[in-house]
DNA sequence: GCTATCCGATAGTGGCACTATCCAGATGTG
DNA sequence: CACATCTGGATAGTGCCACTATCGGATAGC
């Protein structure tokens, strides 16, 4: 296909794509003369996984870049998984967190086999210094009973990948999972605290749910 | 205090405390002369609150505005709730998201009081479309576990919310929770995901876990 | 008195993700 | 074949956002 098609079929305009282009993200075209190119179906599902993860993930350009590249390489599962997790959190330096905040993190996740790079890890912690900062106390066991959801979650995740058969394929659901899983649970937890907010002190619980406004 | 001793303590540059002043996100201090006031301890909590919101949470600034007068306001748990979680989220067209989609999410919550407008349904019957998009499928129940994590998540979040005694309290868990809540999260998970990882094809798991770089 | 600091207003900066324009050459349509 | 339309590549511009810098006139504190 021509540009104006891979344009309209992706919904993405044509200069956004010559810009993706010029950013590295999406390859060239097959050329077939001096200004003259045809694009693959593989060009277009390469656009969907682009603004997928701009646009649902909220991934930066340079982020996407950088995911793009460990799918497309030849790289370890444990490798793309690390430049996933880099590339969906901003890098925290460990000098910004506090190492009371990081004691609390290693004993929330005592027993697991994390390196002390984890990503997750710094960003864990970050969040326990701000909850501190904000004067928020953790009266109720919050942080342990997130460290069970967020293992619960890893494991369907893995079990997810094991599901894939070919490399490219493992590193494609790596990276989407990665990215879009965040979102997916900050959105069902969001549906389960309206839930369980109505069930406590709100709408009698035998109001049937509403979904036709 | 003045102006300097707030920067200093708050660790925020003066010009930086004068936009969000003139944002509207912090009020003036107490006025002492036509060009000079007094800034309170709560101004300082203040400015940690909006620092902890963008910074960690990611929020932007009128988001912060708006989840800071919903704070600052006698609302209601509920309608605080519902502020923070549309604050959070990046409002979402229904329009946008596909019936099969919103039809999946909602049989994941079923039996959830869920209203039609909740926007963390939204959000997530969209990250169930770009799966789809991207080619992926959900072949062992990714959602559903995720929907099972987000349930425990929740439980967790109005437990502590019920620790809290007065509204102001309240209302200060109810945002922070919610915004700090994703990202604690999400940091847990890439820490699970490391350790399943390497439970299932990494280094051998009586490997103790190292801390120390 | 003198220097450092203050408030408030206004303008400027840098990063980011596009978006628009231009050109010479190619294509397709009647 | 005429001629409007489209193409790839290069370059410049836009809009938004979260600050950041500067200025002028006034005050604080020694």
């Amino acid at each position: 296909m021509r540009m104006a098609e891979l344009s309209t079929r992706s919904g993405t305009p044509v200069a956004t794509i010559k810009y993706y282009q010029r950013e590295t993200l999406l390859a060239g075209g097959e050329r077939s003369g001096p200004n003259q190119a045809l694009y693959a179906e593989s060009h277009l599902e390469r656009i969907r996984l682009i603004r997928g993860l701009t646009e649902v993930g909220g991934l930066s350009v340079a982020a996407v870049r950088r995911v793009l590249e460990a799918i497309d390489s030849e790289r370890s599962l444990p490798e793309t998984f690390e430049i996933a997790q880099h590339s969906v959190s901003a890098t925290i330096d460990e000098s910004t967190v506090s190492a009371e905040a990081l004691a609390r993190v290693d004993a929330l996740t005592a027993g697991w086999h994390v390196s002390a790079a984890n990503p997750g890890r710094l960003a864990a912690a970050r969040v326990v210094d701000t909850f501190a900062e904000v004067g928020q106390i953790d009266v109720r066991g919050w942080f342990d009973r997130y460290a069970a959801a967020a293992l619960l979650a890893a494991e369907a995740d893995i079990d997810e990948l094991d599901a894939r058969v070919d490399r490219a394929a493992k590193g494609e659901t790596v990276v989407v999972g990665t990215v879009l899983g965040d979102k997916l649970f900050s959105g069902l937890r969001r549906a389960a605290q309206e839930h369980i907010a109505a069930l406590r002190y709100g709408q009698p619980p035998e109001a049937a749910p509403d979904h036709t406004p």
